[in-house]
DNA sequence: CTGAAAGCGCTAACAA
DNA sequence: TTGTTAGCGCTTTCAG
């Protein structure tokens, strides 16, 4: 094209306030510049609605931005790959991010068979071609043992929740394991799990271990969100944190900064890792020749004043 | 259609896995089912870093679901109406919701200028025919006054910030013209406005409204966020709340209740407000007869331990 | 009730 | 270098 033409043509569709029509082009496969966020939790509006979700979506909506995508959040109850796996593809996404899909589903094969565009955040990928993007919970848990038996700690109870994700599974797991390299015993009653379904559970939950004949000296909980809520616990119960019993959480919630007292934590750079699963979905989708594989990020403790050296 | 084939139809779709190309419908100006989320404040990942934009987007993620629509977040510059108007249509995009505009901006008339379906939240959309979403500004301010006036208070001070948005503005005007009303003055070194750009920007205002001659006995923060950290401040500083000054907050963030001391504060419906700016975005959409109007909602107060009478 | 054809706004391949 | 044309997958219209 001449440049003069060119000249005329750009002034012309300045005037009619002219701009493509991204669903034409998107009909000929071309990229829609669109990533689509989507996770197996049924409420739509988990994602937004706690520290980890949150974070992970500033992110990526931060990642997406930067390479010239915007974000759908895209939920769609799934069943299995051969029921559901098809309602994800000519709708108008280039790829997706899967947040936490669980341990048993397979709802990332599914997609990764009909060569859709893919990442995986906080799970792994193997075996299916994706990028996935997680935090060393193994490295994490073994920063709060230390601390902790570092204090003085040899009754240590763990609170997760039921919800079978990897991330809750691997902290358990990890949990289990280097208490026993380390020689420390742990009973099942010091080993609950949260039902989320029931607000009072968290309250049972941290009765049940703070009345126990042996009480911990100390808890670790698999999340901020649940440990601010056992802070709080303990307070209504009447046992003093970290004086009687200690407690560290995990995530690096800021909210932690100003409970009372202000929550120990392992920090996990949540919004780093959405941003790097945006940057690896791009890549992806663009076709940049980049080999899949797992990317690990590093966790680190944030000491605050909810743990202490346990009672005499 | 026979029942007989419709039956065959249906079959031979599932064996093959069929899903419809909803771009190619999108070509045929059929809807996408498909909702954005846009704002003027330049950081695109604003709506999910605090607790206003995560409420609202809740409600909003909900509020779509439920009609069947997914969100988008679609995020833009926007220079004027000439300018950056037609980059909203043919996106693939229903209809936008508009999030905080500023008053001095042409972002919703420009929109709506081009016919493209509009809910405005958290300012008026007058004369635009577009629906709009908001809290009654003036009627929480009106309970934070007469609450710390009850309590006995004389010396009440305002820390606003300096975003220019509509509630912003609102609250302040209200503070003002109720505490006039009332016949309390208001010296101006009582109503500073805080730069959100420096993060010292809390404690400086913190530090100078403390540290007056005669410093207030009270402070009403125009929200939440900012208000827990004028209550860190005031702990740093070693002014004690609420004993020698109370602090109210605005909009029910749930972090005000393990601050310490939990933070008394107007809350607004974030997320049934951005739950009916979805419906009624779909209603626009699908062209429901609905007269455009403003929703107002109703805010109210939640008391807690951050306000008490006045130092005598 | 069913099949064929046109067209949505764009891109890519081709012809002039 | 320019203009023309086919076709993306669907919906709608019109014939059969």
């Amino acid at each position: 094209v001449s440049e003069a033409t060119r000249q005329r043509i750009v002034k012309a569709a300045e005037e009619l306030r002219y701009s493509p029509n991204v669903i034409a082009r998107g009909l000929k496969k071309i990229r829609l510049n669109l990533l689509g966020v989507t996770f197996q939790y049924p409420d739509p509006t988990w994602i937004t609605s706690d520290y980890y979700g949150t974070s992970i979506l500033t992110g990526i909506i931060g990642g997406a931005h930067a390479a010239g995508y915007s974000t759908t959040l895209f939920h769609k109850p799934w069943r299995d790959a051969t029921q559901s796996a098809a309602g994800f593809r000519g709708q108008g996404i280039d790829g997706f991010l899967v947040v936490t899909p669980l341990p048993e589903s397979d709802m990332v094969s599914g997609l990764a068979a009909l060569g859709i565009p893919l990442v995986v955040i906080s799970a792994p990928a193997d075996h299916h071609g994706a990028h996935s993007v997680v935090v060393d919970n193994a490295k994490g848990v073994r920063l709060v043992v230390e601390h902790l038996t570092g204090l003085g700690h040899r009754r240590i109870a763990h609170i997760m929740d039921n919800t079978h994700q990897y991330d809750t599974v691997e902290r358990c797991d990890a949990f289990r394991d280097i208490l026993a390299e380390m020689g420390i015993p742990l009973p099942p009653e010091y080993n609950p799990a949260i039902d989320y379904s029931g607000i009072k559970g968290f309250y049972e939950c941290a009765r049940r271990l703070l009345t126990l004949p042996e009480p911990p000296t100390a808890i670790f909980v698999t999340n901020d969100g649940i440990a601010i809520r056992v802070l709080e616990a303990a307070r209504d119960m009447g046992v003093r944190v970290p004086q009687q019993v200690s407690v560290v959480g995990f995530d690096g919630n800021p909210n932690g900064e100003t409970t009372d007292p202000p929550l120990t934590s392992v920090r996990q750079p949540l919004v780093e890792m959405g941003q790097e699963a945006a940057r690896l979905l791009v890549s992806v989708i663009e076709e940049e020749p980049v080999v899949p594989r797992t990317h690990v990020f590093e966790p680190y403790l944030v000491t605050r004043q909810s743990t202490m050296p346990p009672p005499c």
